[in-house]
DNA sequence: ACCTGAACACCGTTCAAGT
DNA sequence: ACCTGAACACCGTTCAAGT
């Protein structure tokens, strides 16, 4: 009966010196994190995963935060190789098509917008992939005409736009319910003219996918006016309308 | 110099039985977040302040989550005291009014942003109070003209980018400081074409001043765009043009 | 009915070892 | 150089009392 002397939580072994590694570790919290969820990810647990003692992930990342950073450099370089947009697309189509993409992936793959929306941009690395993805746009947007101080603006608008859906969406069901906003005739609130009248109730964090639709090409619309109000002395219209000029001439030959 | 038995932190002396209230642990809470910041607002820490055991919160809220709740509500309340616009404006003014206020009273009060905007509405008051203003703001959109749909569309697509530039901003300063993207000619990434044309470096975030106003303006440029293609068959836009009609001939009387 | 401390199961992190 | 458990200071929450 009493010939076992340590019933306890079994004293794992002691690992061998070379037997474990950063990309191990990374790895391992990365496929933890995905089969739960950024939340359910603790040292202690990844530990146990990896079933190594816990302070032995300290000795290859300081601190959690700079694991999640580097987490969040992996889930950056992952989400650039699934972006891939047609370069000859009109400017205004390129866009629809980049920002959507990037709410798509959001709200398919919630890790990785826990880690790059929910989260800033952390290492250098991370913010270097980030710069170069974005230049490739404003390329497009300079070429289209647009100054670069109004490409940028305007990536900025659709950008905070779609990360802010994104951020708003990951937030809200943080709180499973979603509350709706009451429609249809009622007493207790008879102030709600307007809302009372929609064909269907709408969530109150209005990020779904008929508002998101409808807020891009509400931007669009607002860019191209913008684009056709530019003085035609503007050095870039200029370089643009002679670039469509030479390609017409292309074309007729 | 072994008289006092007890050098323990001190066992505070049990309290009398309505010495407590909801209202007063809302306060102290409220309190606490606002002086240090709602991360700080942990239960032992609320405790000790108002000089209450720990348990005893409890009694009163089910759960930290019930509390904050019950704190986003009364933000709730403030936030609709704060916010005043003028009714008379036309349309396009009063929404661009709107939301730079709520943009204003999210940078200035950040507990008031991280209640309402990093917190999905928990209450049915709170939700109340929320369906009740954007209500108002959607009947000044349904007399300019939209219909029903697109006015909360309209809504939507401004209070996303609102609310989505505030989260932004307050989950970036969490991580202290905002990387720039690298601007002026450099030599390790030269192929960052625009953004080191660029006058000064921008945040990544994109969460700035220049960014919202620019985006803001980009969006009640496309809803003018959308509200002039209207069908004039429409209910909205006839009503609304009937009124125009009415107002101007009893201005010419 | 209201207030309480002790205790539990979790965190992230540090320290002082072991090999 | 690498791996380790014990320990620390924190959480939110529950339980079994006390008055």
């Amino acid at each position: 009966m009493s010939s076992t002397p340590t019933p306890q939580p079994a004293p794992r072994k002691r690992r061998a010196r070379g037997s474990i590694s950063a990309a191990e570790i990374l790895e391992g919290a990365y496929e933890l994190a995905s089969e739960e969820s950024l939340e359910a990810l603790s040292m202690p647990r990844l530990a146990q995963r990896l079933d190594v003692g816990v302070t032995s992930i300290y000795w290859y990342f300081r601190s959690k935060d700079e694991l999640l950073d580097t987490l969040a450099e992996r889930a950056m370089a992952e989400f650039d190789r699934r972006i891939e947009i047609p370069d000859d697309l009109p400017w205004d189509e390129y866009l629809s098509s980049y920002f959507r993409h990037h709410r798509r992936l959001y709200r398919e793959h919630e890790l990785l917008c826990d880690l790059i929306v929910l989260r800033s941009p952390g290492t250098p690395e991370a913010i270097r992939l980030a710069a170069e993805r974005i230049d490739r746009v404003l390329q497009v947007l300079v070429r289209a005409g647009f100054p670069p101080e109004a490409a940028m603006n305007a990536y900025a608008t659709l950008s905070v736009f779609t990360r802010g859906s994104a951020a708003l969406a990951r937030i809200a069901d943080d709180g499973a319910t979603v509350p709706d906003v009451p429609a249809g005739p009622f007493e207790e609130a008879p102030r709600l003219r307007v809302l009372s009248q929609l064909d269907r109730p709408r969530p109150l964090v209005m990020t779904g996918d008929e508002e998101f639709e409808f807020g891009l090409e509400t931007v669009l619309r607002g860019l191209r006016a913008q684009l056709r109000e530019l003085p035609a002395d503007e050095p870039c219209v200029r370089a643009a309308r002679e670039q469509a000029a030479a390609e017409d001439a292309a074309a007729a030959r």
